[in-house]
RNA sequence: GCGGAUGUGGCGAAAUUGGCAGACGCACCAGACUUAGGAUCUGGCGCCGUGAGGCGUGUAGGUUCGACCCCUAUCAUCCGCACCA
């Protein structure tokens, strides 16, 4: 009886589908798990071996949770709306919703093969009407609230409109400014269009004029990563910024909140720091400096007030408002030609030289309020317009850039730092002592920081200003595959659907260009856009609406009362732990922080971090292979007529090749004579004699003259290399026959040896390795223990496939304890002795501890080293194997499930897990503590763990063999190390 | 430039977090059983050395009886962000 791990996993993949065993309910008295992967976007290529590594580490994980007593919600879905399925059926014409339904069933089908324990009754899918008249619905709710910033906390819209029309909104002191304040009388004349256009201000979800990336020559508007280095993916076409009117997600209101809840959850330091990154809170200042000679101020924003004494100029960016302003009669040619410059340049211009300096004098002057000096204003496209206030003061001897600018423009340094500053760069510390700064002087700088603005304050030109580089987040895309959004417009006002309308179906389109001006796809369909209302919003909701919340569904999935319920949301809670990729570090894990946050401040659940732990699966790379094809120069430059027609492609190994290009001249030599024997056999020689007999054949002059060859390195796809060692006889199958004549140079031991080199893993670089392949061939076991043995899941390693067969190995070696290819049966009821009992607790201590933490590579080396050690002493005794089993379940869990029914006739692995992790089956053994002396190691002795300190002390000096080793001489010292290990010093 | 991470055999990696470095696996070598071996089993496998022994965790220092682990400096690779005032 061997290891058919085809019919045992088939049938027991059967077995889990028809007794729904990994159905989980929504109440249990046992203590609730959920484990959650980011769910995958379902492309057309399917899956690759890099796919499944998060979802096999979770999968463990439910599993193991499971296993421990806990209720575990481990559920998958897909997130099924997005531009990759638009994109393709403006190429073929095929509907999204068809590609989308038979890439799912792709995915479905490959993930099946794995042997998951998801709970498929609770699928979600975002392109789903049923899923979006939710995700529809939360929309709403965003729209329908505002963040009330004192409460700190989003409130409904309701609530400020109710505030307005009884109260108005007037400053606490000071005069009301026209169009920010008004007085509830004020309120309740306006029109609805003037209320609208102030609550937008405050709503979390709203909309406003905006810049998006448009393309002229495709004639649409494009995503963020659809342009790569300001001209679009697709074509390379120039894009430019347009102002249309799009939707935002107010996050910026909850940056503080963001920033404060990532220390109560469990993400990696990167994660965190890039989460932190992407805000990017900084304090500062906000000073007013009036301009001279003028009643205007400019306004600037600085993180660094304590340097104010040391501004040698202003900058200000070009697209600020008061350059026309300020600009002098002198200056005037000058800023304009500056100005069409900056103007003339592209996005990807003003990346790609950030290090240029370049700007312009505007003629204005500001003046320091402390010492009255004239600050002479410049405009500069390294100031952005964007952040702070678009203005900085330039302190040239702190600031790198502006110190780079002063010397390009010759502006006089003031040093205010003393020695710290050597005129060669600048000096951004905060511990000098301040020089030629008034009242300032004598101060350490990062104290008078406070000092300065303290000052400021009292003189009513300048505030503590926090500032963040986090923008609010655009909603709209102008697109067909996604969201529609449930609003209609009338006189320019945004109008929400009513609720009992929901969802608003996504109507089918035949076209799917862009409408007119831009807009999505939807705004070709009057029957859409024309309702009695008014007209429908035509753009839809980008990627991460869907995927902002999908972790709420899960919990309550068929539910068509609310989107979730909050019972339900109450029991599962918080995500235990969630498994994803790195690449949406920024994107859908603050999007769904944000979403979580707001539902949490309506009500509507109870907890307001989404992922209390998370987990980042390393990327896989593919492991490229190359062949080196030799090009025949000589030959092609001349024309001259073919004689041999047949030549075929010759190629030289990758050692021959490193030699080639890095070798020594003797190697390169070596290697040149090889290629150019071949040459000279399929061409050389019967072109000569043709062509011009006066040529000599002579090998020497030859290789003079045909040393004109080029080296191609080319893709070769890794299914056909074993390794590094290229399988011959498939690669002359490859390609229909491409390769079917082809010569090779081999190395010494007569190989053909590929080049390496780890990429990402494309079908155009022949590195994908299928899943469904390796299952195939090893089983869904070998496969999920392979990928777990490759190494810590959060490291991103390149694939080899190389390896599996030890883990392959490992499972046929554990079969062979139960079941003998001759014999059959071999497993036994005999009793345990100690030793077998040793390596069992040794087992299930190593492996219970390395699940828990996420150590599954070395959990897979541990069942390595157990069934060694068990074959080693041939035990084959149930009382060892079944617990094993109970441990095995969540990395194999289709043999172990085989075996534990052939070791048991009736019960379930659940029910036999629970004593294997109470502590029944670990017996503390004695601990061996290391002797060393003088910190050289010497040999262990047993002692029983529960000694005390002083007692081992006794042990060691009454131990002969330490007393020899001490030879005569009297141990000064014994020290007594964290229960581990005994030294004597002598 | 800023931020984060990682450097250990031919390769993937371990090291109970300061205590016998290289577990486990791949590859490789030798042997056994075989008509055969891409099955299985046994042994070997960091480097130098016949040997005893010496040297070894990117590099250079430091702390310690003892350092892959802690500290300082430095180099290399990968990933984010990038004129953010």
């Amino acid at each position: 009886m061997e290891y058919n791990f085809r019919a045992i996993e088939q049938k027991w993949q059967q077995h889990w589908k028809d007794s729904e065993t990994y159905k989980v309910s929504n109440n249990s008295p046992r203590p609730k798990c959920y484990v959650l992967d980011m769910f995958p976007y379902p492309s057309g290529a399917g899956l690759h071996v890099g796919h499944p590594l998060g979802y096999i580490a979770s999968d463990i994980y439910a599993r193991f949770k499971r296993l421990k007593g806990f209720n575990v919600l481990h559920p998958m879905g897909y997130d099924s709306f997005g531009l990759p399925a638009e994109q393709y059926a403006i190429e073929t014409g095929q509907h999204p919703a068809t590609t989308t339904e038979k890439n799912i069933a792709t995915f479905r089908s490959q993930l099946d093969k794995i042997g998951f324990c998801y709970d498929w009754s609770r699928e979600v899918r975002t392109s789903d009407p049923k899923y979006y008249k939710w995700t529809q619905w939360l929309f709403l709710q965003l729209y329908n609230s505002y963040f009330c910033n004192t409460e700190k906390k989003a409130r409904p819209i309701a609530d400020l409109i109710h505030k307005y029309a009884t109260k108005g909104a007037m400053p606490k002191t000071g005069t009301p400014i026209p169009g920010t304040h008004f007085t509830a009388d004020e309120w309740n004349g306006y029109s609805t269009a003037q209320q609208e256009e102030i609550l937008a201000k405050r709503r979390l979800a709203f909309s406003a004029y905006g810049e998006v990336n448009w393309c002229e020559a495709l004639g649409t508007v494009l995503a963020n990563d659809e342009v790569v280095n300001g001209v679009s993916e697709r074509g390379g076409h120039p894009v430019e910024k347009k102002k249309m009117r799009q939707w935002y997600l107010r996050i910026t209101a909850y940056a503080d909140r963001l920033l404060e809840g990532l220390d109560r959850v469990d993400f990696s330091d990167a994660m965190k720091e890039m989460q932190k990154n992407w805000i990017g809170k900084s304090q500062g200042a906000e000073i007013d400096f009036e301009i001279n000679g003028t009643s205007d101020v400019l306004k600037v924003y600085t993180t660094r007030p304590d340097t104010i004494l040391g501004v040698d100029f202003m900058v200000i960016a070009p697209e600020h408002e008061l350059v026309a302003q300020i600009t002098t009669a002198d200056q005037k040619e000058e800023i304009e030609k500056y100005l069409a410059y900056v103007k003339s340049r592209s996005e990807r211009e003003r990346m790609a030289d950030v290090k240029q300096i370049t700007g312009c004098f505007t003629g204005a002057y500001a003046l320091n309020p402390f010492d009255g000096r004239k600050i002479p204003i410049w405009i500069a496209e390294y100031v952005l317009a964007g952040y702070g206030t678009g203005a900085i003061m330039a302190v040239p001897c702190g600031d790198q850039r502006d110190f780079g600018f002063a010397k390009h423009f010759n502006i006089p340094i003031t040093n205010i730092i003393g020695e710290h500053y050597n005129g060669e760069e600048a000096n951004a510390t905060k511990e000098a002592i301040l020089e030629n700064s008034g009242f300032l002087n004598g101060m350490v700088m990062k104290d008078a920081m406070g000092v300065a603005i303290d000052k400021l304050e009292e003189m009513g030109i300048g505030k503590r200003k926090v500032n963040y580089r986090m923008r609010d987040a655009g909603f709209s895309r102008q697109r067909y595959w996604g969201e529609p959004f449930p609003i209609v417009w009338k006189d320019g006002v945004a109008y929400p659907l009513d609720e009992k309308d929901l969802p608003l179906e996504l109507p089918h389109v035949d076209t799917y260009g862009p409408g007119p001006e831009g807009e999505g796809p939807l705004a070709n369909i009057a029957s859409f856009v024309e309702t009695p209302d008014g007209l429908r919003e035509t753009s839809t909701m980008p990627g991460y609406a869907g995927s902002s919340w999908y972790f709420l569904r899960y919990m309550d999935p068929q539910n068509d009362q609310t989107f979730c319920d909050r019972t339900v949301s109450d029991y599962w809670n918080q995500v235990d732990l969630y498994v994803g990729g790195t690449e949406h570090a920024v994107g859908h894990l603050l999007y769904s922080r944000l979403w979580t946050k707001v539902l949490y401040d309506l009500g509507l659940i109870g907890f307001d971090e989404p992922f209390k732990k998370l987990m980042n699966q390393g990327m896989i790379q593919g492991s490229s292979r190359f062949i080196f094809k030799v090009i025949d120069l000589y030959f092609d430059n001349r024309n001259w007529p073919l004689v041999n027609h047949n030549i075929p492609i010759l190629l030289i190994s990758s050692a021959k090749y490193e030699q080639l290009n890095n070798g020594t001249d003797e190697e390169k030599r070596k290697v040149k004579e090889q290629i150019v024997s071949h040459l000279i056999k399929y061409n050389f020689i019967e072109t000569l004699r043709e062509d011009d007999p006066s040529e000599t054949t002579d090998r020497e002059n030859l290789l003079g003259k045909i040393d004109e060859f080029v080296i191609i390195k080319t893709h070769v796809d890794v299914n056909i290399v074993d390794g590094v060692e290229l399988n011959i006889a498939e690669f002359k199958k490859w390609k229909n026959g491409e390769y079917a004549n082809a010569e090779f140079i081999f190395e010494e031991d007569g190989k053909y040896i590929c080049g390496v080199e780890a990429e990402k893993m494309s079908k155009s670089k022949y590195n994908t390795v299928n899943p469904d392949v390796l299952v195939e061939k090893y089983g869904a076991d070998t496969f999920r223990m392979y990928e777990m043995f490759l190494g810590p899941v959060e490291m991103s390693k390149p694939w080899d496939t190389k390896g599996i067969e030890g883990v392959h190995r490992f499972l046929r070696k554990l079969w062979r304890l139960f079941f003998d290819e001759l014999k059959g049966k071999v497993w036994n009821e005999q009793k345990a002795t100690d030793a077998e009992l040793k390596v069992l607790h040794r087992t299930i201590k190593k492996i219970e501890g390395d699940t828990e933490s996420f150590a599954f590579n070395t959990a897979v080396s541990a069942f390595m080293m157990c069934v060694n050690d068990l074959t080693d002493i041939k035990c084959n005794k149930k009382e060892i194997l079944s617990p094993l089993l109970v441990l095995l379940t969540p990395y194999a869990p289709h043999i172990a499930e085989e075996l534990w029914a052939a070791l048991n006739n009736s019960g379930s692995v659940l029910d036999a897990a629970y004593p294997v992790f109470d502590g029944k089956y670990l017996v503390e053994a004695e601990k061996e503590y290391p002797i060393s002396i003088n910190g050289k190691m010497r040999t262990t002795i047993n002692i029983a763990t529960n000694a005390e300190e002083a007692e081992v002390k006794q042990i060691v000096l009454a131990n002969e063999v330490v007393q020899k080793w001490l030879e005569g001489n009297e141990p000064k010292k014994i020290i007594f190390v964290k229960n581990k290990m005994v030294n004597v010093v002598v």
